[in-house]
RNA sequence: GGGCCCGUAGCGCAGCCAGGAUAGCGCGGCAGCCUCCUAAGCUGUUGGUCGUGGGUUCAAAUCCCACCGGGCCCGCCA
């Protein structure tokens, strides 16, 4: 028997869970129990395992909890057992203790068997998953946000793998955002000026994005202060202010670049319909724009993956968010969401009625949320896409292999999870609804500072790496001075 | 305004869904342990009004209600 070789106290727990079963068919053969009879008891001393079973029918029978007890202990009494020592009554709880000389003995069978796959109980039941986390946007260096998305997803992957399941790792490139083509206008401008920056690429790429984003963003407050009046004006000029404190930071880090950037988008006439323009021929997949795009987010994904190496965390497949356009998969899900009656025009813009949508298809209640759900929109009056309506044809496509996706995705996405779930359902994939499991996380906090991409203000993953390993050392250098180098790690 | 999540030892958390015995774990603190092989370790110990107040129950950290504190969501953003 399998569970005796190689799980030595489940086979205990099976005994006294059988041995009990089998003495309430006698006793009491109208109770169904619906769980497991015994666990581990509050304290030790009472044995190794405990059942509270005389409280349970007490309850149901009207009759005395220990007086219950007392009857079931009874025809226990009896009973041969292989891995039971002993068993004794206290009240309404019946107490087991384990043979500890067997229980010993067949726990180091176990572990010569085994070896280091000891204590990894496999899965009866082994699923295909898809892990999808970290997903950071490339458009600078990983944070300590996005550290704790890949450190949890890596995690999780590693547990489900050791539980037997087939795990895939996914990294999904959000490379069609606008944050990107404003990366790839203030790359651009360097390039044209012939100014090469130094440096890990993603650090020199986050560098690049908040110089560019403060220029525009200065530029955009300046035209729209000229106008303004007020309380209005006075936000305008707050803000102001904070994006030139950030260009003055900028300057410190590397004054050319930044000021080859700024005249870029002052020689400009409408940078922001430039960085429009990046976006709409990425889309478009004009040769020119994918060139250039591509560059910086392959340079991006480069800095990631050496991060991630340090991190020893590791993927399965890329997954560019631009394939999915280019190969018409979210087009099809459009066509596909337009024949079901969820779905509407409302000003030019595509409207899914989700709350109508999981009413109509009886899944509301298993959706675990209690408000009404607001409608998601698939296309904007221009026609152009939403990033939920391309992540419904990326899980359209992970659940053509996967029995189930987990999305290691922030707390702050919730309601859009669900909503991708009903879409989801709603064009047929109804493993979804107990298959995709959003694995939400707090938001990274720290004390006393607040992290924002834009202002380019974060705390790096490859800093905190850094951090932990000097610590590490200076803790092992405390601990054991007269050590070699090499104790590192 | 509506909804969701969280509040348990100095810090980080498990236990709550399916209520039971003296509320656990890790880190930290404190006290010990190297004339020989990893002390990068081990042993012991300290430490809690389970956010507050009601209610249900023989029994509440656990279920119900109210309140307090923190976070998040309710975009033609991602």
């Amino acid at each position: 028997m399998q569970l005796l070789e190689e799980n030595p106290f489940g086979a205990f727990k099976q005994e006294c869970d059988r041995a009990l079963r089998k003495a309430l068919t006698q006793a009491y053969p109208t109770f169904k129990p619906l769980r497991f009879l015994v666990e581990p008891p509050s304290n030790p001393q009472y044995g190794d395992l405990s059942s509270t079973i005389g409280f349970d029918l007490a309850k149901t029978f009207q009759v005395n909890p220990s007086e219950a007890a007392e009857k079931i202990f009874k025809i226990l009494e009896s009973e041969a057992f292989n891995l039971v020592s002993e068993v004794n009554l206290a009240g309404g709880y019946i107490n087991f203790k384990v043979n500890h000389v067997r229980l010993a003995e067949l726990t180091f069978k176990a572990l010569e068997k085994l070896e280091e796959a000891y204590g990894l109980l496999k899965t009866d039941r082994p699923e295909k998953i898809i892990v999808e986390h970290t997903s950071a946007n490339p458009n600078g260096p990983l944070h300590v946000g996005t550290a704790r998305n890949a450190i949890l997803g890596d995690c999780l992957s590693r547990l489900l793998a050791a539980r037997g399941h087939q795990v895939r790792r996914h990294f999904y490139v959000n490379d069609m955002g606008r944050q990107v083509a404003i990366v790839a206008y203030g790359y651009r401008a360097l390039k044209e000026a012939g100014l090469k920056l130094e440096g890990k690429p993603d650090f020199k790429l986050g560098f690049i994005y908040t110089a560019t984003n403060a220029a525009l963003e200065i530029r955009r407050l300046k035209e729209q202060l000229e106008q303004a009046s007020g309380g209005e004006a006075e936000r305008l000029r707050r803000s102001l202010d904070e994006y030139v404190a950030v260009a003055a930071e900028l300057e410190s880090q590397n004054r050319e670049a930044l000021y080859t950037i700024i005249e870029a988008v002052k020689k400009d006439s409408n940078p922001q319909e430039s960085v429009d323009e990046i976006l709409r021929n990425y889309e478009r997949g004009e040769e020119e724009a994918v060139r250039l795009v591509k560059e910086i987010v392959n340079l991006c994904l480069e800095g990631f993956r050496e991060t991630l190496r340090k991190a020893g965390i590791g993927f399965d497949s890329w997954d560019w968010e631009s394939q999915l356009v280019w190969e018409g998969k979210v087009k099809e899900v459009l066509t596909r969401l337009r024949e079901t009656p969820y779905v509407k025009v409302q000003e030019g813009a595509l409207i899914f009625e989700v709350e109508e949508a999981a009413q109509t298809l009886g899944i509301r209640d298993k959706l675990n949320f209690h408000d009404k759900l607001p409608p998601l929109t698939l296309t904007r009056r221009d026609g152009t896409t939403l990033y939920t309506t391309r992540d419904i044809a990326y899980h359209l496509e992970k659940f053509r292999w996967a029995d189930r996706a987990v999305n290691v995705i922030g707390v702050d996405q919730k309601l859009a999870q669900v909503q991708l779930k009903v879409a989801l359902v709603t064009l047929g994939v109804w493993k979804a609804l107990e298959g995709l499991y959003h694995c939400a996380y707090e938001l990274v906090k720290l004390p006393g500072y607040k992290m924002s991409r834009r202002r380019g203000r974060y705390v790096t993953f490859d800093e905190l790496l850094r951090e932990a390993e000097s610590r590490a050392y200076e803790e092992v250098d405390k601990r054991s001075p007269n050590l070699p180098r090499e104790e590192k790690k």
